[in-house]
RNA sequence: GGAAGAGUGGCUGAGCGGUUGAAAGCGCGGCUCUCGAAAAGCCGUAGGGGCGAAAGCCCCUCGUGAGUUCAAAUCUCACCUCUUCCGCCA
């Protein structure tokens, strides 16, 4: 949510921003709601005076019968004040629809585009992996080796679900320690979050509104949402706190499972498990002062590079244009990794700078060192999405005879360094 | 799921129909004292919103939302959260 006196004073900017995300805002609307709902309200606010004026006078008077006349006087304000009140209501509630529709505004230096298609790659980071054989898909080389089962997942849970067995599970746990292990002494606070979330919270996180009901999964009986990323519980964990300004930049590192309707993407990587309704992921979210937004978003993206230098997969970083940002992002960067069988790079992690767009929605400030109570600014980041870092190591380090061989870098979780057909 | 109790400012906690947006304490900030610190003393200290150039004036908020009343932290109802007990359970 954006602040209504910024709209006010910034229309152009705003109406740009809009605009380059492809949001069809009614800014002219917002603004006639705003000045009637201001009017109503000061209306309201006068009438309200008035009564609490006499409310403190009536139990002073001695004199019944003048008492009994301001009663009366309130009794017939109140007539009034009913029909007020309803105007405000509603004028209230058209304002807050229209203000949830404005996207946040991207920040300066994000690329002006309409999709995907114009993201920028910002820079190639090691050697697309050579084969001196055709190499397969990651799928054709886990089903030989018996560690992926997207078959019996959809005997048992539908299309796109996947069973990870004996390696493939046990490089889930090495590929979580390794994220553990590393970023912890960075100063992330490990969390295991709830997967599920009050209507509110999830609407908190702004994406509720991009994505709607489609997206999310509900879970009727108990009106609440499953979260596709921790993201949406470490972000709102904090909703209406206050942070001590020393406190920050707070660090989360949130292990959970993902859910997905994936209710757009018909057709989509259909296959396998690129794209699934249910999967694991290790997320950082970072609660920050407004003038370090900046420098945090680049810190995530650090983190998020050396992981994949750790595991030695090839990958290049995108800057995500904006028409591609998403309602609550105001910059954002998509690492992509090599996928051989595809000869392409496929998305593996994005980070986002939502700066006060999802703290004002959650009513998340710090007080600053002169008692001044701010919005955060809130960042979120992918450590490993664990089903696509899967995909992506599979890729990479198969052998010719069908074999994959493990990352260096996780040999030291499991005691393995090939898998091999048994 | 059943029963009982509770939710007040950054925290602890008083108030249970009328000058109470809220006592007291802690914490925090400033000042005095001190070579400095501690102690002590004094003063200040909730948030949001409207109008206004500002000073300021006004409105809202005692878990949330409705209601009763001229008047609600205080009474009624619903919901949310927490605690305890019973049931169920990894």
């Amino acid at each position: 949510m954006l602040d209504i006196k910024y709209i006010r004073e910034n229309l152009q900017v705003v109406k740009e921003g809009a605009k380059n995300k492809g949001v069809d805002i009614d800014i002219g609307r917002l603004l006639e709601v705003d000045k009637k709902r201001r009017e109503v309200l000061q209306a309201l606010e006068d009438m309200r005076a008035q009564k609490n004026k006499a409310s403190k006078e009536i139990p002073q008077m001695k004199d019944e019968k003048e008492r009994g006349k301001i009663i009366l006087k309130m009794r017939e304000l109140d007539i009034n004040s009913d029909r007020l009140n309803q105007e405000l209501k509603s004028s209230e509630e058209e304002f807050n629809s229209l203000m949830a529709k404005i996207p946040n505004i991207p920040l300066e230096g994000v690329p002006v585009g309409k999709d995907d298609s114009e993201n920028v790659v910002l820079k190639e980071v090691g050697e697309r992996t050579k084969f001196d054989f055709t190499p397969k898909n990651y799928l054709d080389i886990a089903e030989k080796l018996d560690i992926i089962d997207v078959d019996r997942a959809a005997k048992i849970s539908g299309t796109r679900f996947g069973f990870l067995k004996g390696e493939a599970a046990l490089l889930e746990v090495a590929l979580i320690n390794l994220v553990f292990e590393n970023l912890i002494k960075e100063g992330f606070i490990p969390i295991i979050p709830p997967v599920m979330l009050k209507p509110e919270m999830a609407w908190g996180m702004g994406y509720l509104e991009q994505t709607n009901s489609e997206e999310a999964y509900h879970l009727e009986a108990d009106n609440l949402y499953l979260t596709a990323t921790a993201e949406q519980s470490l972000g709102t964990m904090h909703s209406g706190e206050i942070f001590d300004e020393k406190d920050l930049p707070r660090r989360y590192l949130g292990f959970s499972t993902c859910f997905r309707r994936e209710a757009g993407a018909y057709g989509k990587d259909t296959k396998g498990i690129f794209r699934v309704h249910q999967f694991d992921k290790i997320e950082m979210f970072s609660y920050c002062k407004p003038e370090h937004s900046l420098n945090e978003h680049e810190f995530l993206l650090e983190r998020e590079e050396k992981l994949m230098q750790a595991l030695e997969i090839p990958y290049h970083v995108l800057k995500i244009c904006t028409g591609d940002l998403g309602t609550p992002a105001a910059a954002k960067y998509d690492i992509e990794a090599w996928i051989p069988s595809e000869n392409r790079y496929r998305e593996t992690h994005s980070t986002s700078n939502c700066t006060d767009f999802q703290a004002r929605r959650l009513n998340i400030r710090y007080k600053d060192k002169t008692g001044k109570l701010n919005f955060v600014h809130t960042l979120n980041g992918t450590a490993f999405a664990i089903g696509r870092i899967l995909i992506s190591i599979i890729e990479n380090y198969q052998q010719k005879d069908g074999s994959i061989k493990i990352p260096k870098a996780l040999q030291q979780y499991f005691n393995l360094k090939m898998i091999k057909n048994k």
